[in-house]
DNA sequence: CGATTTTGACCTGCGC
DNA sequence: GCGCAGGTCAAAATCG
């Protein structure tokens, strides 16, 4: 009888002690829970403040660098458009963005006809280098006419539809201008990454107006043009690597010359940074390896073949392989001390303003000075001990890092994002492009409007009817084509 | 019905 | 000069 009594006891006591040890655990839960939503929220905030005050300064930078560039070169004339483009409170990612979209001022000329006129006129009026740097980023009609021979030529002016017996790189008309819309016309980003899309959502889009059997390939290639806007320039090439399937090779070329969305930007940057790329100097061996070597060795130390830069013939192009890597951007922890480290405190990398701000960030930073991002390193893994002392002589306080036990979640988070290989390359190329373009006209502005068209073309047309026969090379070469 | 994709044909550049 | 390969065009087909 007793034993009858206590056993119910007993058991109940237990019954609570367990209950007490879940609760306790639950409390614990819930405190670390908490710990790690503050920790979130305070890397979140400060992410936020850094971003800001470090497009403050860049900000500042830019426009007193501005101001003396254009008065050198433009006379006065750059100082109006920072002027326009600073005017509200899109300012400061505006002038990130003229990092790579700078040229799009003149573009926008490009498509509206009543004030053409006056861009180009000014364009003209500049030195041949600044001439070359605005066609290269521009897209006026002429220069598209230039660039892409028959078939701009035969949409914008020749109804007839002979445009396309115009070589398409045809004999320069003058001076070394044309030399460099040709070189610019073959600047490519390429992005090989892994996915199961059949193209990376860089938030344009696309009309897919070609496809081709590559040689040494089983996959098409396919052939798509911007097609937010009528006469937009910019072109892409997607394939699947030969090799390996899912090794999606994206590759980018020419510049955009109309407003994009926020997702688009990434792109945009990388386009238009890998034709600086080609303005900024021809781009010499010297410089490429230099660059190459920049970008390998400090942007992504832990993965040399990651990004490459092909400055050789046919087109130079910038190769971004994220494929090496589970998690390319799971970099060891261990790193050179004065590494500049950007932790990402958002999951979805790609769609956060940091996305596009990222290339932004890297390639104005670049286009301040090339020096202080010497020990850059983008990592989404981050937590670093000693931060102080990154941005070199900017003087930037140090940032709030990702915690360790976010960081491999939030590696991995966009690692696996193929949207943000988009955003990745551009920040890689406008390391490479922004830097040495200094004296372009970087403060151009993109104000051309958009008529925005049907959707986003995912085209997975692989049935391979091509009239080029396979043979063997080619494909899986890091995009060189 | 307009926009987009498909696909054969054509053009150009390049190597031999 | 020829052939190959890449790139583009444009009519037809397809889609929404």
């Amino acid at each position: 009888m007793v034993d009858d009594e206590i056993s119910p006891n007993s058991e109940d006591k237990r019954a609570k002690n367990e209950m007490a040890v879940l609760q306790a655990d639950l409390e614990r839960m819930k405190r670390e829970n908490q710990k790690l939503r503050d920790s979130l929220d305070e890397v979140t905030t400060n992410y936020s403040a850094l971003q800001m005050h470090f497009m403050n300064l860049m900000q500042e930078r830019k426009g007193e660098e501005g101001e003396e560039e254009q008065e050198e070169v433009y006379g006065g004339e750059k100082k109006q458009q920072l002027g326009e483009s600073g005017g509200d409170g899109i300012l400061v990612p505006r002038q990130f963005m003229d990092l790579g979209l700078a040229a799009n001022n003149g573009t926008s000329t490009g498509i509206e006809p009543s004030s053409s006129s006056g861009g180009r006129s000014q364009d003209r009026s500049r030195s041949p280098n600044v001439e070359v740097a605005s066609k290269e980023l521009g897209t006026n009609d002429e220069e598209e006419k230039k660039e892409y021979g028959r078939g701009i030529e035969r949409e914008d002016d020749s109804p007839s539809g002979h445009a396309h017996k115009v070589p398409r790189f045809s004999p320069p008309k003058d001076n070394n201008s044309v030399e460099a819309e040709a070189t610019m016309r073959k600047a490519r980003v390429s992005v090989r990454a892994r996915s199961e899309t059949p193209m990376i959502a860089d938030g344009c889009q696309w009309r897919k107006y070609g496809q081709k059997m590559a040689k040494g390939n089983p996959c098409p290639r396919a052939y798509y043009r911007c097609s937010m806007a009528s006469a937009c320039p910019v072109r892409k090439q997607v394939q699947r690597c030969a090799e390996d399937r899912t090794v999606l090779i994206t590759t980018y070329e020419g510049n955009h010359n109309h407003p994009l969305p926020p997702t688009a930007m990434a792109m945009a940057q990388t386009t238009s940074s890998a034709a600086r790329m080609l303005l900024s100097g021809s781009m010499s061996s010297a410089d490429s390896i230099m660059n190459a070597n920049f970008l390998t060795g400090t942007l992504l130390p832990c993965s040399s073949s990651m990004a490459t830069i092909s400055a050789s013939a046919p087109f130079p192009t910038v190769t971004l392989d994220l494929t090496h890597s589970p998690n390319p951007l799971q970099f060891p922890r261990q790193q050179h001390p004065n590494q500049l480290q950007i932790g990402v405190p958002q999951n979805n990398f790609a769609n956060s303003p940091a996305a596009s701000l990222l290339p932004q960030i890297f390639g104005q930073a670049l286009y301040n000075n090339q020096s202080k991002f010497s020990g850059l390193q983008m990592s989404s893994s981050h937590y670093d001990a000693d931060p102080s002392s990154q941005f070199g002589n900017n003087q930037l306080p140090p940032h709030q890092v990702v915690p360790p036990h976010l960081a491999d979640t939030v590696g991995a988070a966009i690692a696996t994002d193929p949207n943000f290989t988009a955003a990745l390359a551009a920040a890689i190329t406008s390391i490479i492009g922004g830097a040495p373009l200094q004296h372009s006209n970087s403060s151009n502005n993109n104000n051309s409007n958009s008529n925005n068209k049907g959707n986003m073309t995912a085209n997975n047309s692989n049935n391979g009817n091509g009239n080029v026969a396979s043979s063997s090379n080619n494909n899986c070469n890091n995009g060189k084509q």
